[in-house]
DNA sequence: GGCGGCGATACCTCCCGAGTATCGATCCGG
DNA sequence: CCGGATCGATACTCGGGAGGTATCGCCGCC
């Protein structure tokens, strides 16, 4: 299978539309169409079930979608990273260090500093990105490790070393009653009157329905909250710099956030072992 | 990039000889070249040394090898695992679970009938294979599910619960001396006159330098052993199924072994959640 | 110095991927 | 119930590129 069939059939089981999958791969429908049947006819597999009026995905299709996105994924890591080798074989070699913004308190300047400071370290390059990207990036090659919270993000696919584990608060307006108590369950911090959980966007850029606020960001997110719209149940690292108007009260069984650094699989560079042993050590 | 240019280059790589990568690819020398010209000025970078008379990798190259195998592989697993999403859906859905052959123990019966016991189980079959295979067969989707022994297998890149933990013992020949004592220390049995350690094929088929005759089975090895010509040191739940010449004694400082069930990521399939369900509680 | 091995180059052929035009089916408004 | 609109499939043509053969240039070696 060439990588070719496999990105033509990925948008088009992404748009579930020959013509909207044809423009955006920027070729006429008709050899869109004739690629797809002879994907599946080479399979001997149908992927697509098709009306002149909606292409829906077959189980098989669903699979391949899946499976294909994550094989072009590996095709174009294996792209970039051979070409960050040779400009690091010739100028300089870094590293790309990929983590949410808002998130990782004070881990990620003790991380940095400490790793400096060894012998033989290299630039790293920080890389702040929106929720649930750091997962694409570090698969792809654009990123060659992350600092991810679970179980927030999935570490499916990556090595990782556990950092540290840390309990989680509710965020409210400073003011608030809660922020009398000394601490909270879940339970009562999952209904609270007027300050519902915001709803983050999912993998597709869709929000899932429901009451709270849309948001797409931690500062967002803590402007909502300074505003009485919404509450939050975030690690505890946040109240390190905590903007003056929100308070933070401890949820005792919330699930606690795990931060670990994680890479893909088989990385062999001096310097990305470097870091990881840097960060385990911290 | 394509997969037939990643599949050139690897095939060069590995080989580092045109012409015999030609050979192995079904097409002649020259397109071959050509190839690996093009592929060389698209990506900006210099991938193989070459004279007249070698050919050799560079840094960059040597990325591209594995990062090439890995996609490659994620590719045909993408076709695999297409085509058996197709199989299931029609005809009888399945499972490949794929472990080395003679180890296990008593592990692998239980979670078989275990697992056939519950409610939608679906067939299982079982592939037996050679040390250090279970990785590619998992990864390039020809099995779905592996059995595999930390520290000796590599379980980068999957996903993985931890069923049992053991410790192990040395596997001697019947009536050996220290086959008297209770326990052994490494140091005790790391250089026994007359009975070295065996040396296994890497991954690449050939054999490390060393003392220790080669073996590539568990059945060579026993039988070795029970010829007085190797001892060996293997997990304890080997003496489940010791053949009668043959005799163990717990080695207390030999690292543990792990034996985990590991999947690759991302797998949606309910088939695979059982199993590995059944085998968490087992 | 001639020979043999190896990778690169030149040149040719042909297949396949992409484009245009058109068909056939389905849904919709009137 | 019909005509138009939408959308995927098919027929046909064209051009680029993948692959083949022949050959060159380079280098080590007897």
């Amino acid at each position: 299978m060439e990588t070719r069939e496999l990105r033509y059939f990925v948008a088009v089981a992404e748009e579930l539309h020959f013509g909207r999958a044809a423009q955006r791969l920027g070729i006429a429908q008709p050899p869109l169409s004739r690629a797809i049947g002879q994907l599946e006819r080479r399979l001997g597999v149908t992927l697509l079930e098709r009306t002149s009026r909606s292409v829906t995905l077959t189980e098989a299709g669903a699979v391949l979608l899946r499976e294909g996105q994550a094989a072009l994924d590996a095709v174009e890591a294996a792209e970039r990273r051979t070409r960050r080798a040779a400009l690091a074989a010739t100028g300089r070699p870094g590293l790309v260090l990929v983590t949410k913004a808002g998130a990782s308190g004070e881990l990620l300047p003790k991380l940095l500093d400490a790793y400096a400071a060894e012998p033989g370290a290299v630039a790293v390059d920080v890389l702040l990105c929106g929720i649930g990207e750091q997962e694409r990036l570090l698969r792809d090659g654009r990123a060659d490790v992350a600092l991810l919270h679970r179980p927030f993000d999935s570490t499916a696919g990556f090595d990782v070393e556990e950092l540290c584990t840390e309990g989680q608060v509710v965020v409210l307006p400073a003011g608030h009653p809660l922020t009398a108590r000394a601490h909270l369950r879940m339970a009562d911090v999952t209904a609270l009157p007027g300050l519902p959980m915001p709803r983050w966007p999912g993998r597709d850029g869709t929000y899932p329905d429901g009451p709270g606020p849309q948001v797409r960001d931690h500062a967002q997110l803590l402007q909502l909250i300074a505003l009485g719209r919404a509450s939050a149940v975030l690690p505890e690292s946040c109240r390190a710099h905590l903007r003056s108007d929100l308070a933070a009260v401890p949820v005792l069984d919330a699930p606690s956030v795990t931060t670990v650094i994680a890479w893909p699989p088989h990385s062999r560079s001096r310097a990305l072992a470097g870091l990881v042993r840097v960060a385990t050590r911290l």
